[in-house]
DNA sequence: GCTTCGACTGTATGCGCTTACATCCCGGCG
DNA sequence: CGCCGGGATGTAAGCGCATACAGTCGAAGC
């Protein structure tokens, strides 16, 4: 842990003539050592510089304190030599055409903030969180031997994995992922949220049919999100539909879009997120097709871009925060109390209403 | 730990039918074991979903296989009562006076960078990263407990820790510090970018005086970067400037600018970071001046915010993913020749030439 | 004056792993 | 035929801390 000298509870036992019991304890339980005892040994951490080592409190109190969470890894990022250039030295370049691709993608945009409400939450309850990036069953198996808890992104991990590890130690599953798993699970209210705004895109709509982006076949998420389109559409029976499902990718909803449009005018455009959304108000504005005049566009995420696209994308936010925090919390309660049955919360979105697809 | 259960050495070795030391190598140092032996435990290993315990390696080990990065924390977010409402349900809400304050500031932007090139590196050579953020010395006391190596954001821990936690781990100090502290430091060419960026304003300017705002005075950053602007000024003798230093916020490179243009004509405004030039852009527009055709701006840190102003920033971008990277690098090199002279690396930026400020 | 009790502190053990050192087993050599 | 060397494995000693348990001591109770 360090060059060799870094002192121990010996040390500081030894210089403030108590036993590394008491040492320990002004530590831990501060209250059960005498005031003048506490104080002397206090002076001497404080002298020596004295910090505990996690290792050894873990080993002894059979519990790190820290909490895991693992994350999509970022697979772009394999690219090591790219900045690797250690030459000094001052680079002008012409950034006007935006010319500097910022490849802060999915991940600062989605995950940032889930990091950010675990790990307040975390602090809030004494505990370290420690973030893995998913990169193979490895990485998730050396993550689980460092902490009390993990929570894991869906689809991150394999089910073999995460069973595996449930055995070991308390899991949540975030966001989607197969439910048969013995494993406390934390969604989003894809749905509700899909309903409420499909409602309002369908109140909204222009003339023509009523594209719906579902999404891929093989994504939990998207397929809650279908059934709220079809919740929605319920209550508007004579509607004409057109229905695609493919990836998530702002290509596919361009694609679709353009394809669409080629048979006649449309009204709505529902999107299972944000970026086949974006893909449809591409394909609608090169068609010439006013949005929201002639027809309206929603959207699945909050991402940033749809909050800065033109126009604005009228879409559904997922509570990255607040899963964070809760997260957390469904971990500490099950390390409380390892027995209670497993959990499946799912938090609420918010509908965030913008131009594409504007309040009435 | 666990619940209680989590296998061990004790229990592999038991089922193996060898010692745990044969364990042990079997997962460190797999060649010492003869290649039968070896399938045998890691057979066992599997099929008990055996994980081994951070701890006890480390104790073990006397190293973690961490290393630790301190930012500072986030000041904003200890409101916590504020998302914290469990109801279920869709809420939705009108988004489109951008009526959603996104609070993703300056860490965000800034630091999810320097995050993200310390863990690609930290993963690349086999090691975890351990985030902590800055609420007192107790926290950095924390993690210094649990890491191998600490890089620590300059001003997010005192002196006094820096310089106690220095005596019993490897510290690498980023961006700024004393560099009185026995420590290795790491930083960027803030001399060499505000040259730079400055000389092209000078080159660039229209009729009128240069004002520069320089940042506060306790700022190491701030200072260099003054030393940067005095180089450029060097070089154009019988320039007519007006010197502004205070602190790093948007709405002093307001004020100071409109009082700027209250006494004559500016042709250039060269600011010591993107706050204090997004101020100036603000009181230029009051003005109605107009940038760059009567007056350029330029910044310097290559915040988000630069990017999408109007007109967009020329700006002078910070390479926080190498920094990042090189953080990790100089801790690994400390760790591995312990008494090695302390290094005080620079780290080159890039001059984004944008709208408020062209290129020739 | 002796027991009782509680507040405080020391003793000793073990957490799960790594690793120096000891041991064992063989083939090869003198 | 005994000895040596080296590969493969076992033995045992901690790593630094928490904590159950066992004192110790003084004041209160009888």
């Amino acid at each position: 842990m360090t060059p060799s000298n870094a002192p121990t509870v010996y040390d500081v036992a030894r210089l403030a003539e108590v036993s590394i019991a008491t040492v320990s304890r002004v530590l831990r339980t501060p209250d059960a050592v005498k005031e003048s005892t506490r104080e002397r040994v206090l002076g001497v951490v404080r002298e020596l510089g004295y910090v505990p080592s996690a290792s050894a409190r873990g080993l002894a109190g059979r519990r790190t304190g820290v909490l895991g969470l693992f994350i999509p890894g970022h697979e772009a990022l394999e690219s090591p030599a790219a900045s690797d250039s250690q030459e000094t030295g001052v680079r002008v370049v012409d950034d006007r055409e935006g010319s500097r691709h910022r490849h802060r993608g999915f991940r600062a945009d989605y995950f940032d903030e889930l990091l950010r409400g675990a790990e307040v939450e975390a602090w809030r309850t004494g505990h370290a969180l420690m973030i893995g990036a998913g990169r193979g069953d490895g990485s998730i198996d050396d993550l689980a031997g460092r902490v009390d808890g993990l929570a894991v992104v869906a689809s991150t991990a394999s089910d073999e994995a995460i069973e595996r590890l449930s055995a070991r130690l308390p899991v949540v599953l975030l966001a989607g992922g197969r439910h048969e798993l013995p494993v406390d699970h934390l969604a989003v209210d894809n749905r509700g949220g899909m309903r409420a705004v499909a409602e309002h895109a369908l109140r909204s709509r222009g003339p023509g049919a009523v594209l719906v982006l579902g999404g891929p076949h093989d994504s939990p998420d998207a397929e809650e999100r279908r059934l709220g389109v079809r919740d929605a559409l319920e209550a508007a029976p004579s509607t004409e539909v057109v229905h695609d499902d493919g990836l998530f990718v702002r290509e596919r909803g361009r694609e679709r879009t353009a394809a669409a449009l080629a048979d006649g005018p449309l009204g709505a455009v529902i999107a299972a997120n944000d970026q086949l959304a974006l893909g449809a108000l591409d394909a609608l504005q090169a068609a010439g097709v006013a949005v929201p005049g002639q027809c309206v566009v929603t959207g699945f995420d909050g991402v940033e871009e749809a909050r800065l696209s033109r126009p604005p994308l009228t879409t559904v936010a997922q509570p990255m925060e607040a899963l964070g925090r809760t997260a957390v919390r469904t971990l500490l309660d099950r390390i409380a109390e390892p027995r209670r049955p497993c959990q499946d919360a799912r938090m609420p979105v918010t509908v965030l209403l913008r131009e594409s697809c504007p309040p009435a």
